[in-house]
DNA sequence: CCGCACCCATACGTTTACGTATTTTTGAAT
DNA sequence: ATTCAAAAATACGTAAACGTATGGGTGCGG
């Protein structure tokens, strides 16, 4: 039989339809559903929805801060990394991870706590990828700007469908990564 | 007293709301207290809250399109026209059309025809943006990704908060525009 | 001033979702 | 096997939103 439900998975499948639908697209009922049980479990877990919303941002604020320091660690290739990391999120291998990304600023734009989560995130990104543009010596406005340009560009062509482009999106966006990380 | 209302005003007030809060949070009831009347007034104009939806998708792309042509036609001093455009959507002049850019993209990730919207919007823009780049005397290839480059970085940095840079925006931006544009 | 087109108010039925209260089941440790 | 806490089912009350039906008001051309 199927075995009974944790805070984490309610958490987790709460992620995965914020990713097809956007914040408002969480249902309690919604979510019961698609774990095969009903609602009385979820209000064992949570208060009510409002704190299941609030324990997915401080999830996603601390996983993702945790992920780009990870992934910025290795500043002696500076250029090698942010190429890797312009990769990760224009590959499309994680489209998931990207829907997720986008649904959460969506949200920050009518949530002041989604807003302040996505903040504290955001300046951290442009912290550690700033320090790696500084290892490719440029001076530090520049290259806090470079690393501003970086994400806007990360984020931005998120946003546009490959279907909207009249070249290879693949070739696009080698253009991109080299334009933007001329090493 | 107050004059009756014509389906524009239905219309404009719904984009005012999608602007604010989101596609899900046009509510017909909503709109109709905003314009303090009911929604016996709306379904006079409306057959249902989706005839009202396609009606703004379909006048969103006109004007859209309509607009960039305007906004690319001087192709003779192209440098400025796109630090213009640049300019247009990086100034925070504009916070409704630029929230209603981003709503309707959010849309377009949970909905068909919104997403046909924003394709038939974005491929006249890389069109029209691409061959101002061309003027720059970029190969064709090059300039259609640099104008990739370009609309990346104008929703990008709508979705980045300028709460969030530990460097004056303002500073930021310039520093940006001059490394997409260099003439 | 009459009538018609246009627009709005009101009342209703239905669905969906939230949240509560209560009981029931499950399974793991003793 | 028993017990007890964890998790789920069930039933209920309420609110918001959609859409329908129908009657009311208003202003303008004739």
């Amino acid at each position: 039989m199927n075995v009974k439900l944790s805070r984490e998975q309610w958490i987790n499948e709460a992620f995965t339809v914020l990713a097809e639908g956007g914040v408002d697209s969480i249902k309690i009922e919604g979510l019961a559903k698609r774990l095969r049980v009903t609602k009385g479990g979820f209000y064992w877990h949570f208060r009510n929805r409002d704190e299941l919303l609030q324990n997915m941002l401080e999830q996603w604020r601390l996983r993702r801060i945790e992920i780009i320091h990870e992934q910025t660690r290795d500043e002696e290739h500076a250029a090698d990394t942010l190429k890797y990391l312009i990769r990760l999120y224009t590959d499309n291998t994680n489209p998931r991870g990207n829907a997720i990304e986008l649904a959460v600023r969506g949200w920050a734009r009518i949530n002041a706590q989604a807003a302040s989560a996505v903040q504290s995130v955001d300046e951290e990104r442009l912290k550690c990828v700033s320090g790696l543009f500084e290892k490719l010596k440029l001076p530090a406005e520049e290259a806090y700007s470079r690393a501003y340009l970086f994400y806007a560009f990360v984020f931005g062509q998120s946003l546009l469908n490959d279907q909207s482009c009249s070249l290879d999106p693949k070739k696009i966006k080698q253009h991109c990564t080299r334009f933007l990380i001329e090493d």
